[in-house]
DNA sequence: TCTGGGGTCCTAGGACCC
DNA sequence: TCTGGGGTCCTAGGACCC
């Protein structure tokens, strides 16, 4: 048996923690750089903000409803997650961090399933002011749409236990498809043309015929559907295949110079992220783009990539590599937008043996040098970086609306009295 | 003027092999 | 009129998730 557990609003609710005076205020947070909107609270909702709507499109909606806007501010969230998965743990013997916001827990041999599901939902909430839904059923799809219905229906008081198959079937009943998890909006289309109108008919749908007609990921959904556990419950991370970084710049880059410093940015960032994981790779590219909504200049999008003879996690090896694999895609004219760096190819170890033709061997003490970066970059993001990087002034993003990071910056602690 | 970032998995199709 | 069959590896693209 399995419970999901996820945060209403998670990033609206954060910011509204420490701002009482939002009470009652509709509210949403932006994604980066400012662009769109990812989360809302339920007074935005009610204005009619949209998730995913751009916030350009709706700045008058924004003044009319005095709705409160925020910049994206992950330190806020990445602390707030990391407190409710600590309580999580507390409460089943294995935990699986599904997202920033979200968790499957193993409530297998648990008695009273509702019962628990309250009481997490009260400690949540009286040690961190969050407020989650719980949904619980023998599969992870089944508790997703659980999880939907608690949030759905107030009446359920936020816990819905869906461990009884009749239960199962009359909210199957009342869902349509692509309200199921794993079930987008081009899937939902394709699944209502061929007649399938509710969750409930398609979990009773011929499973060779989802197969024929589909592919091997729906039909695991159906089976989770109808209660088979098919999903694998991962309380350990696999080991990540791809890393990426990349960001969209407040302003437009139109010379090489800041582009190559976003670069050179993405690719230190990459690299820290790939030390972290423990990982070595021996695939670099680099991707850099214009807006695909400008109406002055084609879309031009393009990327390159270097294959390395010896897997690496030096910074300096992995910049190289990624400036070599810029200037295969560099041309001047297009207004950059969107600059990043990809790592792929990963081994758990470096090679020993130096490849004669390798121009990227191995450097004296790099190991080390990169450890000592990392622990002074762990006490703060940024102390210390590459001179390539620049200042970050020309390729920063826009984050006109940032909240004070309360939890994780002693000068932002929040001021009571 | 202004439209996110970071992932995963599957499939089709081409190159190539015997 | 009339294509061999079976296999692997790689990549691009599509779909999904939060």
């Amino acid at each position: 048996m399995y419970a999901l557990v996820d945060v209403n609003s998670f990033y609206a609710a954060c910011e509204t923690l420490f701002r009482p005076d939002l009470k009652n205020r509709p509210v949403i947070v932006l994604s980066n750089n400012d662009g769109c909107v990812v989360a809302r609270n339920a007074q935005a909702k009610q204005a009619g903000i949209a998730r995913g709507e751009p916030f350009f499109k709706i700045r008058q909606r924004v003044e009319r409803y005095g709705v409160q806007v925020f910049s994206s501010n992950y330190a806020l969230y990445a602390d707030m997650s990391a407190r409710v998965m600590a309580i999580l743990e507390g409460f089943a013997p294995a935990v699986e961090c599904y997202s920033i916001d979200e968790a499957f827990l193993d409530l297998s041999g648990v008695a009273d399933l509702h019962a628990l599901g309250c009481e997490i939902r009260r400690c949540i909430k009286r040690d961190t002011g969050l407020t989650v839904g719980v949904g619980i059923a023998p599969s992870k799809t089944l508790a997703k749409l659980a999880n939907h219905a608690a949030k759905r229906w107030p009446a359920t008081g936020g816990v819905v236990d869906l461990s009884d198959p009749v239960r199962q079937r009359r909210l199957l009943a009342i869902m349509p498809p692509e309200e199921v998890w794993g079930i987008g909006r081009r899937l939902g289309q394709r699944i209502h043309t061929m007649g399938i109108t509710s969750a409930l008919a398609l979990a009773q749908s011929d499973l060779w015929f989802i197969r024929k007609n589909f592919n091997v990921v729906l039909e695991r959904t159906v089976r989770e559907l109808r209660g088979e556990s098919c999903l694998a419950f991962e309380e350990f991370a696999p080991v990540k295949q791809e890393i990426i970084s990349s960001r969209s710049s407040a302003e437009r880059l139109t010379e090489y110079d800041p582009v190559r410093e976003a670069v050179c940015a993405w690719a230190a960032r990459a690299a820290e992220k790939l030390r972290g994981e423990r990982q070595y790779c021996r695939y670099v590219a680099t991707f850099i783009k214009n807006s695909p909504h400008d109406r002055h200049q084609a879309y031009y999008s393009n990327s390159a990539g270097i294959r390395l003879l010896t897997p690496t996690q030096d910074t300096r090896d992995i910049t190289a590599a990624a400036i070599r694999a810029l200037d295969a895609v560099w041309k001047p004219g297009p207004r950059y937008l969107k600059v990043g760096v990809m790592l792929g190819d990963f081994y758990s170890r470096g090679v020993a043996q130096l490849n004669l033709f390798d121009s990227y061997a191995p450097r004296a003490n790099g190991e080390k040098l990169m450890q000592a970066l990392d622990a002074i970059n762990r006490q703060g993001r940024g102390k210390i970086w590459f001179a390539g990087q620049g200042t970050g002034e020309r390729w920063a993003m826009k984050r006109a609306f940032l909240s004070p990071c309360y939890t994780t910056r002693y000068g932002d602690l929040p001021v009571a009295g």
